[in-house]
DNA sequence: ATATTTTTTTAGACCAGACTAAACTTTTAT
DNA sequence: ATAAAAGTTTAGTCTGGTCTAAAAAAATAT
């Protein structure tokens, strides 16, 4: 049973070594989960020690399989309650963050469980992140940014890259949501920034920031 | 805005001392808390200097307007989540206790204003304890004992005194939920036991402990 | 190759909340 | 009325998580 702040670290350290992959520096992670560096030099011993991570002294935190595995629950749990929110409760996606942000921490498997059938096994979060299954197992389409499509390529919106609450207000003010279809009907050389027609009614120029933070799928 | 522990603390306070009426001792609140005196001791000490209580030396804390106003907003958040486990996710009514007792902390006024609304604004959790309002009002009605009442009255389940899981259980197994209707045919003399009709259908004998922990209204 | 800067770790302290052991009040029993 | 028992508080310690200041290691610049 890990406790609340654990589980924080857990989660940052898994998020910045993208899933496991890279080690990562005891700053980011102060960073990450604002706090500063001797306090994560002291957690990360603690969880070292719990073998969710590996450590090696001025070199960086790798994820062990234990921690993945746990890192992976809570994320799971994270996007079930956001769906809750937003599908049940009617939050708009971005006020949904901080509140499943405490609720992630909620200890019950039953709940759950059964959090995930009242919601209908969903695949996917409010923000088209992907919910892991029980068993940790995450479901991956091959998502591009907007801004590497080309014109006249057709393309859906899957995911968003950095899901911050002012670049979400923006794309529920355009009209764009998570499944929206998106045409590209051109490309303007000078700033990059493209002119798209969303699901066949509304067309609107959106900069190159934008379009990079769109993860879509052709 | 209190922790964990604290809102744990006035939450018994609160209870113990049936609604703010009684003053209530150090070792009750140790024994509600599973604590120790000594820690009840320097936690009241806290909650006196944020003026959730008062406190006197040897005699006991009693609840302030503030306190309770806070507590009845953690049992409402309580009682909120009792009934979205048992209308929505289906749980049992004795599987309840525990997750509430954990989601009952979670911070986000407009979280409960929307669980509120989506449940439908109940005035009574599956257990059959009212609901405190926004502003804390508790609609009451007059409860009595089953035991209380005599031969041939008929009424309504309102609720239990103690929920505990054991009796919640034993009362799912005879049929016995709150809103059902029951007739009283007989008082057996010797144990005090009733013979009692549930529903029109079921003809039972409960026991005098069971009928003092059922609440009706006639 | 050495000096400087950046990053990380250690040492020592603090706060919340808990505990044990000992001291002190209050109540109860004789 | 006094002794014993019960209940409560104080004093001191512990753990989890945080911090600052200083030391140590690694990276960078000259």
């Amino acid at each position: 049973m890990l406790s609340f702040t654990e589980e924080n670290y857990l989660k940052a350290i898994y998020r910045l070594s993208e899933g496991g992959l890279k080690a990562v520096l005891t700053n980011e992670i102060a960073e990450s989960v604002s706090t500063k560096a001797a306090s994560v030099t002291d957690m990360i011993k603690k969880l070292s020690n719990k073998n969710l991570i590996s450590y090696e002294k001025y070199y960086g935190a790798r994820i062990t399989r234990q921690g993945k595995s746990h890192a992976l629950s809570v994320i799971r749990k994270h996007r079930l309650w956001e769906t809750f929110l937003v599908e049940k409760l009617k939050f708009s996606w971005d006020e949904v963050h901080d509140v499943a942000e405490q609720l992630e921490h909620i200890q019950s498997p039953l709940l759950i469980e059964k959090l995930d059938e009242f919601l209908g096994y969903p695949t996917a979060d409010p923000h088209g992140h992907p919910i892991p299954d029980k068993d940790g197992k995450v479901q991956s389409l091959k998502l591009i940014p907007l801004s590497d499509s080309v014109v006249n390529k057709k393309a859906v919106v899957r995911s968003v890259k950095d899901g911050t609450p002012s670049f979400l207000q923006y794309l529920s003010k355009i009209g764009i949501y998570i499944g929206a279809r998106i045409a590209i009907l051109d490309k303007i050389e000078f700033d990059s920034s493209l002119e798209i027609l969303i699901d066949n009614k509304t067309r609107i120029f959106i900069s190159r920031d934008a379009a990079q933070n769109l993860l879509i799928t052709e």
